[in-house]
RNA sequence: GGCAGGGGAGCUCGGUUGGUUCGUAGCAACGCACUCAUAACGCGUCGGUCAUGGGUUCGAAUCCCAUCUCUGCCA
């Protein structure tokens, strides 16, 4: 059985999750469910990012111990589960005793590999960002995405990560794996990163000034900072560096990040692999944001969409299938509530909900019996499917919804006697179920509830979406 | 500032190596028709000087230059 492997990033728990990572673990869902329906064995990872100073100072200000603040909020993130039909195998926390075993082992091979060195660190800060700042990429001494937070001046030892190292190791790895980073334009911009040159970056904090991280092997004084733990809980998950056979059966896999993480993913994580002598992922698919009324979601102009709130009105598939054939899996996709509404109608309630209604009923009036349902995906599927053109893939789809409308329009079943009907039927009934049997991977509960309801003596029952009114 | 990619029907988009007035495009709007169906489906209508100004060409949304404007990357 063939293995397959997929991993969105962590989302860190200093928020309640928001659309933009709905939107990247939808996705992986897709990919996840089409390589479990072609017969592969997948291991789907998610998780929480858990360390670093912004969780350790939001813990402090709330009088609660780091641990106990990290647990509710990876209780809120595993509850998505359930709110967005989500197929994931593991979670992934990174404060979980593994995990940090993991990280510490990953630590000591770069070491070995001589990539790890301490030197004295002078560096501007965002707390924000999590991310040193360079003089360049500040406005008036501000980070221009966290411009209400102060630019800290850190001054300690650090140990750092041999990245300039990598430089022409990352860039032959690229040229050797022409499709590694998707979409291309994402790739580019990358390649164009690394040719520039590379910097070591800091990879310890002081233990005495931000205890929450994993400890450094054999240096009690120092804990990892964030990324560096974080990134290695794509293997950790697997219970590297303990079962190895379970890693070897599924890493190298593919993983799938934000625009805002293209750096990370593609080239800090490669090099710490290269670094710990591990394989390379084996592609990475970077995704684009949402944006809410055309501008960017934030607090302070209040146009954060939460995904309960969505799922909550609408349901689960609904939200999917937005995601699925609305959204532009590489561009920013912009969500308002008006379009939603429409699309909903449009092509859930009129299209795919209305044309399932009709046929069950014209079925269960002339006692149409159902054939046994499909077993194969979709072939002509495949080619947008492998290139995460979603869209495309229910474009396809709601084109065969429109063609099976048209021929209950054209062959009038309702004026047929029952027994004149049943071709037509059948034909129709044929057409549903490949229909449903195909849209598995994006909305697996409606789908199930169609090929359920058209097996065996087909009855009529209640509409899979109802219209939603304005309101 | 440098590099990259956009700017087209009310909205979302597709337009192959330049070739008749872009698109049997989807949604919205409007009309007709139908009644199996969730006032749903079907048919049809409306709707664009393809950002602006030049240029190349027999001919440009498509190539070139400039301008305006939006987005991403520049550790």
């Amino acid at each position: 059985m063939n293995k397959f492997y997929i991993t969105s990033t962590l989302p860190y728990v200093n928020s309640d999750p928001h659309l933009g990572f709905a939107l990247e673990i939808i996705l992986a869902d897709f990919i996840a469910r089409y390589h479990r329906l072609l017969g592969e064995e997948v291991v789907f990872n998610t998780g929480t990012d858990e360390h670093g100073i912004k969780i350790y100072r939001a813990a402090q200000a709330q009088g609660k111990e780091p641990q106990a603040y990290v647990d509710e909020y990876a209780a809120k993130f595993s509850q998505l589960k359930e709110a967005l039909n989500l197929s994931y195998t593991n979670f992934i926390r990174t404060s979980s005793i593994n995990h940090k075993k993991a990280a510490q082992e990953f630590w000591k091979r770069c070491k070995e590999s001589g990539d790890i060195y301490k030197q004295a660190y002078k560096i501007k800060y965002c707390v924000g960002c999590e991310l040193e700042k360079t003089a360049s990429e500040l406005d008036n001494e501000r980070c221009p995405i966290h411009p209400n937070l102060e630019v800290e001046t850190i001054e300690e030892e650090n140990y750092f990560f041999k990245w300039s190292k990598y430089q022409q190791p990352l860039l032959d790895f690229y040229e050797k794996n022409p499709d590694f980073v998707v979409p291309d334009f994402r790739f580019d911009e990358i390649k164009k990163f690394v040719k520039e040159g590379l910097h070591d970056f800091s990879i310890s904090r002081l233990k005495e000034k931000m205890p929450w991280g994993v400890p450094v092997p054999h240096d009690p004084d120092h804990v990892m900072f964030v990324w560096f733990d974080a990134l290695v809980s794509y293997i950790s998950t697997l219970e590297w560096p303990d079962d190895e056979k379970n890693f070897n059966d599924f890493w190298p896999g593919m993983q799938i990040a934000g625009k805002d993480n293209l750096r990370q993913q593609s080239a800090m994580w490669q090099a710490m692999l290269l670094s710990a002598e591990l394989p390379n992922s084996t592609q990475i698919v970077i995704h684009g944001f949402i944006t809410s009324n055309g501008q960017k979601m934030s607090k302070s102009l209040g146009n954060v969409v939460n995904p309960y709130e969505v799922v909550e009105k609408y349901g689960t598939d609904a939200l999917r299938y937005w995601v699925a054939a609305q959204a532009n899996p590489f561009e920013d996709s912009d969500f308002t509530w008006e379009k939603f509404r429409e699309d909903y109608n449009a092509n859930l309630a009129n299209g795919l909900g209305n044309l399932v209604s009709r046929v069950a009923k014209l079925c269960e009036k002339n006692s149409v019996s159902a054939p046994p349902p499909p077993t194969q995906f979709d072939p002509q599927l495949e080619a947008p499917l492998k290139e995460f053109k979603f869209n495309e893939c229910l474009a396809h789809l709601w084109g065969e919804i429109s063609e099976a409308d048209k021929r209950v329009n054209e062959t009038k079943p309702w004026e047929l006697s029952a027994k004149e009907s049943q071709p037509v039927l059948k034909e129709l009934v044929e057409k549903i179920q490949h229909i449903a049997f195909n849209l598995q991977p994006f909305l697996p509960e409606t789908a199930e509830k169609i090929l359920k309801q058209f097996s065996g003596e087909i009855k009529s029952s209640a509409p899979l979406f109802p219209r939603v009114e304005n309101v």
